[in-house]
DNA sequence: GTGAAAGCGCTAACAC
DNA sequence: GTGTTAGCGCTTTCAC
């Protein structure tokens, strides 16, 4: 049993070629696969890790970051011989969650995009389980890594690339107010502004959520205003291509008659606004990090938690036009920001 | 231990209020948490299934279907506390792919739309696994158990429809030669002409491959022709939007000059062809039949495969003109095509 | 080098 | 009603 266990497992050195071949050929004949099942409970390693998605984000087809990250995740897990397991918390009962979770089928998991009020942040505290959060950057106090894309440092230099173009009346939408990353955009938004010494006018900062569709109706408040802005920051594509569309419904042309700005370079929506000025990143790399960094934690459970924030990329297009010539020392030299070295 | 285990699974009328109450308690008192590997080594039931990707699918972000798919199954799923667990085949030996399968990890399997030559197909034969293909109708030879929507249904009521139109030169693009959905389209178009005796041109009948690159090559090619259809019925709507780019490209006005169609009414383009004519069906209950459909093949090993066809629903926008008055006889009569009672 | 035996955490017969 | 026991299929320690 031993010799077998060993051999099976690629232990060859133990043994002489004989013994080894014996039992390989044996193997083979026999159709033999070990059980999975019962090699974790006796290893206590399961070689599976779990996606976790909370009861926010239920169905999966409705996020456009989702499926990148985990594909991302799956090319670096598959490398190391991990599975993953789709773990939806759907109408979960905080105690429930905890049995979802610390079950023993899991080496450790990829939270998902945890939301502001998420009780997986709460729960974190009294887990064993190995866990990262992948498209959100949560507080320190979690005391849980994080990966995600550098919101803050990329939204800054959307921003100043737009003051640059010669705009001082800028408006914005923001994202869905539980996303930790429409906070962080929102934010370096306004802080921009601040530095350049630029009035921030409320009525022009409207509450979107991300959607086409509370695009539309920002739109609807923003044109019903007498006095424009004449650039919109929109937090993300889909809530540019919803508030572009009700401009052009309305007959407001867009960059003549108002620049608008994205974040995010969404694929699915360069067929529909091919001109859109954005920020572009690389959601499968934040995947794949956020696995390795999960694999690494895992391996050692007591290392400090890390924070990753990869760099966006300014996707410079036609949606926003100049209004003054630039001032040439203040034009971005690279176009990756953000990001860590 | 005993009491225990049975009072922790539900089975609380065995036992007296007060040793139900005790136990509960304590378990609660301890944070227990039952070990769900553990329990599966038992029980021989691991409340998992696989969800079995090809390498031919290799990134899930690539495919329209993979995602109301998943959302579907997983809805029924998580209803009846079974987890999933994404098994990627990305480039696997057919040897690999039998342990990647049979380990003791999963009840049963959903295989995401196995193409023509797929291993998964040939494996099965020696499989203990219960599965089912879904988005997928495999040859009844294989002995697996399928639902998708029902293709040829579809396909023939859509280009019965164009005929209606007055429609007599017809084009086709075809799509990825892969895939048995692109076979069974193909072969309804061919049928229904056949049927009204009229004559297919091979040189109007496209090899594309269900992209929009493919449907632009497509229209290169058909509009280089000196004949032109009147009508060119794609095999879905990703090669359709790239066959209309193309000929918008080109001058070519749809439908004035040409009439399109295609096929699967797939929402992510609605933005950008806004008036095409289609086909609509449910991939999110054919993910959930898949998985009911799933579940009973567990419970009752030896039932018959099975076969589920969904129906289709012909959306009929203006990306197809009128040539002719229709004959009232032979409009159809009601919207919904295809699938079983 | 190889085999025997204990144990991973649970369930299910079977006594009591 | 409740406790004892054997086992699910593997790994691992420890003698031999």
């Amino acid at each position: 049993m031993t010799t077998t266990s060993n051999i099976l497992q690629g232990r060859h050195e133990l043994y002489r070629e004989e013994t080894v071949q014996k039992v390989l050929v044996a193997a083979e004949r026999l159709g033999y696969r070990p059980n999975l099942l019962a090699r974790g409970l006796a290893k206590q390693r399961t070689h599976t890790i779990g996606l976790v998605i909370e009861r926010y984000h239920s169905r999966l087809t409705r996020n456009d970051y989702a499926l990148p990250i985990l594909d991302g995740a799956s090319e670096y897990l598959y490398a190391h011989e991990y599975d993953v397991k789709i773990i939806s918390l759907a109408s979960e009962h905080p105690k429930n969650l905890w049995r979802r979770l610390e079950n023993g089928t899991m080496d450790g998991a990829l939270l998902l995009a945890p939301v502001l009020e998420s009780p997986l942040l709460e729960w974190y505290r009294h887990l064993a389980l190995p866990a990262v959060s992948v498209g959100s950057l949560l507080p320190p106090e979690t005391g849980i890594s994080c990966v995600d894309i550098d919101n803050e440092t990329a939204m800054r230099a959307l921003t100043e690339w737009v003051i640059h173009q010669g705009h001082r009346q800028i408006g914005f939408i923001k994202g869905h107010p539980l996303h930790w990353s429409a906070h962080q955009r929102e934010r370096a938004f306004r802080q921009t502004l601040a530095d350049w010494g630029i009035i921030t006018r409320e009525e022009w900062i409207l509450q979107g959520n991300y959607t086409p569709e509370s695009g539309r109706r920002c739109a609807q408040q923003l044109l019903a205003l007498k006095h424009r802005p004449t650039v919109v920051i929109c937090a993300n594509d889909g809530s540019a291509v919803g508030f572009i569309q009700e401009c052009i419904a309305q007959g407001v042309r867009i960059p003549e008659d108002l620049s608008v700005a994205g974040f995010d370079d969404e694929p699915s929506y360069h067929p529909i606004v091919p001109n859109l000025t954005t920020v572009r990143h690389d959601k499968v790399k934040v995947g794949y990090l956020a696995a390795q960094l999960l694999m690494e934690q895992i391996q050692n459970p007591h290392a400090q938690p890390t924070t990753i924030r990869l760099p966006g990329e300014l996707v410079i297009r036609s949606s926003v036009v100049r209004l003054a010539p630039p001032q040439a020392s203040c034009a971005p030299q690279s176009k990756t920001i953000g990001g860590q070295p």
